[in-house]
DNA sequence: CGGTTCCTTGACACAGGTCAATGATTGTGG
DNA sequence: CCACAATCATTGACCTGTGTCAAGGAACCG
């Protein structure tokens, strides 16, 4: 595996994910304050931790392309996954006042992401109580997502909780404005297996079914969702009807 | 069902469970600022809702006693069940800045709990910086307690899933101060069941098999854990050996 | 182009879901 | 305060779904 970081420092301001990362009006109220910052922006190959358990809390990251997977502990994968955060998605924000991370992020693709020290972000926090309303307001929604996914794991078909990764994936794509019905999956079976809570197999199992059902179409890491209302019904435990 | 609010006004500083709502630095130094967060105190009994899904959010709540299971939806039970907040835990964290609830909070025994308004309290980390990186603090540490309890509820074995709730419950009632080892549940087997993705049977079957081998003790809610060493054994999986 | 890793599919066994009946506990009204 | 009713907990028998083990095939990397 290459070691291929390759830091510089970033300008927000010609950044096109910058209103992904925090809502316009506090970055146009804020042109200066932003700039102080000091982002570095980063490529990684797969397998690449961006921070280990252990590791003392710096910074904060925003993926710009790519995946990465949070895990619970150190040791060599087939571990517990907690998280995939997706391109535009922030990244460690669970951390925020801690010492160490309690917890790593492994890139399962080809990533790029934007660093940003947790110093300069917390003066401007402090200088303006606008932008730490947005970090709360980030770090809430966060917290209301991760519970729902929690209940979506839960869940105890394993039909059910592929197709509501599935949709999870997709709305989390078309919320960043990509393509919500055909996308890449970046990470393995076995990474989709250790999230759900199953096995590689019977994640595999599961697509085939989708597939043979004409919900979705397979190919390698390439998903297409061909009938999302019907991948619904599934999840939600009907029968698929007539569903578009 | 009565209907038995009762609200009054309360003095947080002469509340026990002060040091517990938020660290005794930030009080201390902001005593009148306190007391103008006009926090009200109540008690509800069994199956009252605190807020409901739509409900407008305005205030936080701070358990005094009792339990408050977290629900997704507003249906009438039987539902997945998000989280159990126990006697000196913050709840509606995940709800800051935003405009109506997502989730339902429920008192599964009868509970008093204090209410303080968004509206004060984000005038008063407006007012102190410090005030506000309590409150990040305090929800970056409660989205790492729940994506810990994520990971624990895919330890795909019910004996171990159980063990590993029992052992959570227990840390976290020790760090409230109360008894780690003899506890109460207040929720019910199915609410547990929900909670862990399971049926009442298995959670009944399992409380059963922990006593049997002496490992616990059950007498209607009450819990004692006879050998906490031994359950930590199980969560994690290895056999039990003549652990303490 | 070859080797490694990952994915897919099959056969089988077992954990846990489902259905059902009995026993304990809680809460209500006399 | 006690008795009754309703809810909840426990236990058993059976069956489905998913984990496990194993083998063959596809995709990816050097």
């Amino acid at each position: 595996m290459l070691f291929m970081r390759d830091h510089q420092v970033v300008d927000c301001l010609n950044c096109g994910l910058l209103r992904l990362c925090f809502p316009g009006r506090v970055v146009t109220d804020n042109r200066q304050r932003v700039e102080q910052l000091r982002i570095r922006q980063a490529r990684v190959a797969t397998g690449t931790w961006l921070y280990r358990p252990g590791d003392r809390v710096r910074s904060l990251f925003t993926l710009r392309s790519g995946c990465v997977k949070e895990v619970a502990s150190a040791t060599t994968e087939s571990e517990p996954v907690l998280n995939f955060c997706l391109p535009g998605e922030v990244l460690g924000l669970q951390h925020a006042g801690a010492d160490c991370f309690t917890q790593g992020g492994i890139a399962v693709e080809a990533t790029s992401y934007c660093e940003m020290p947790w110093q300069s972000f917390q003066q401007l926090c402090a200088e303006s109580p606008e932008v730490g309303n947005e970090l709360i307001g980030l770090m809430a929604r966060a917290a209301l997502a991760s519970q729902e996914l929690f209940a979506l794991i839960r869940n105890r078909d394993a039909l059910k909780q592929l197709a509501g990764f599935l949709l999870n994936i997709s709305t989390r794509m078309r919320a960043r404005g990509l393509h919500g019905k055909e996308f890449r999956l970046g990470m393995s079976r076995m990474d989709i297996a250790n999230y759900l809570g199953l096995t590689s197999e019977t994640v595999s199992r599961c697509f085939s079914q989708l597939a043979r059902q004409g919900l979705i179409r397979v190919q390698a890491k390439s998903v297409q969702l061909l009938r999302p209302a019907a991948l619904a019904c599934v999840f939600a435990g009907e029968s698929i009807m007539a569903a578009t």
